[in-house]
DNA sequence: GTAGTTTATTGACTTAACTATTTAGCGCGA
DNA sequence: TCGCGCTAAATAGTTAAGTCAATAAACTAC
């Protein structure tokens, strides 16, 4: 712990109305750009997310992916059942240990996920322009922070889990 | 696509680098704070949401949640028949117009959202507490023009009664 | 008072998540 | 080489959340 002298700043209010404002994001940002531009290409959001890892992330294991989701393996299972079944993904062989599927994007797959990011970027270009140039530093400065110190503590609080890599 | 001009508004690397730091606060955040802590009382994560909302917006409709969240109102009446079924909330009866259910916590329902509400300030202050002061106003004020700026978007995208289809 | 609209419920279905169990393959030590 | 334990993934079975389509009931307006 030790750290820093938090004093006042640390307040209950201060973090109610953070926790506030990260609830609002979940019902806007999150249902508009990334749940629903997910439907816009017949993809639910779970299939959206595993198709994106795997393009960031090529012939990486099930367990891998499940890791990074905070799911459970037969989770990843069916859905990397529907989206083979659907020729978006492939499960490849590792060659140096049988038991793993190396997970691969057909070319099909490869156009949809960049079709999706490029949806999602507009979406967030689209709301990106509301705000002033300051405005949008500060939270970019703000969510980088947040996102560094949700990272620290999740690694403090699940030491046995080799930590969840969601930062790319 | 798109071809935005890009002039007083921000680089598509920007837009790009701010998607990415949600995303990460899909991963840890929400799993973490809202999906976990919620789990942790027998709630699921849309019934912790309904439970929160109708906190908030007491005697509220159906419809107005299901608008709030952005699902379809069957989706709402399955949730509340849990948390009726599991004695958290009632639907109680609109003085001037009988088809509506007006919604309200039981005390159960109330203590249980308080305790909700407690986990999950306890783990968004032991993320704060992991940022700096000036960190923490960065976010705050970068999340609040962030959350406006969704808002407005939103509104100016979908005004007349929320038409979101998503053929499949 | 009947027609049309709004509010919510119901039914059938798909997807996603869980636990528990099973299968297949790797590595190791006797 | 054989078995033992461990790990990666798949399978089975359940619960929950979401969809659409159809229905019921109550309000509104003509």
């Amino acid at each position: 712990m030790a750290t820093r002298p938090r004093g006042p700043a640390g307040s209950t209010a201060e973090a109610e109305r953070v926790l506030g404002l990260l609830t609002s994001l979940g019902s806007t940002i999150f249902r508009q750009l990334l749940w629903q531009k997910a439907s816009e290409l017949d993809l639910t959001f779970a299939q959206s997310e595993v198709l994106s890892y795997v393009r960031e992330h090529p012939s990486c294991h099930m367990g891998e992916a499940a890791k990074a989701f905070g799911v459970t393996l037969p989770a990843i299972t069916h859905i990397a059942d529907r989206l083979e079944q659907k020729g978006l993904l492939v499960r490849g062989d590792d060659p140096g240990d049988r038991r793993i599927c190396a997970l691969e994007l057909t070319r099909a797959g490869q156009v949809l996920v960049e079709e999706l990011q490029a949806l999602r970027l507009r979406g967030m270009t689209g709301v990106l322009t509301r705000m002033s140039g300051s405005d949008r530093k500060l939270l970019r400065l703000g969510l980088e922070a947040l996102v560094d110190a949700a990272v620290d503590e999740s690694a403090h609080e699940a030491p046995p889990g080799v930590g969840r890599r969601a930062r790319s």
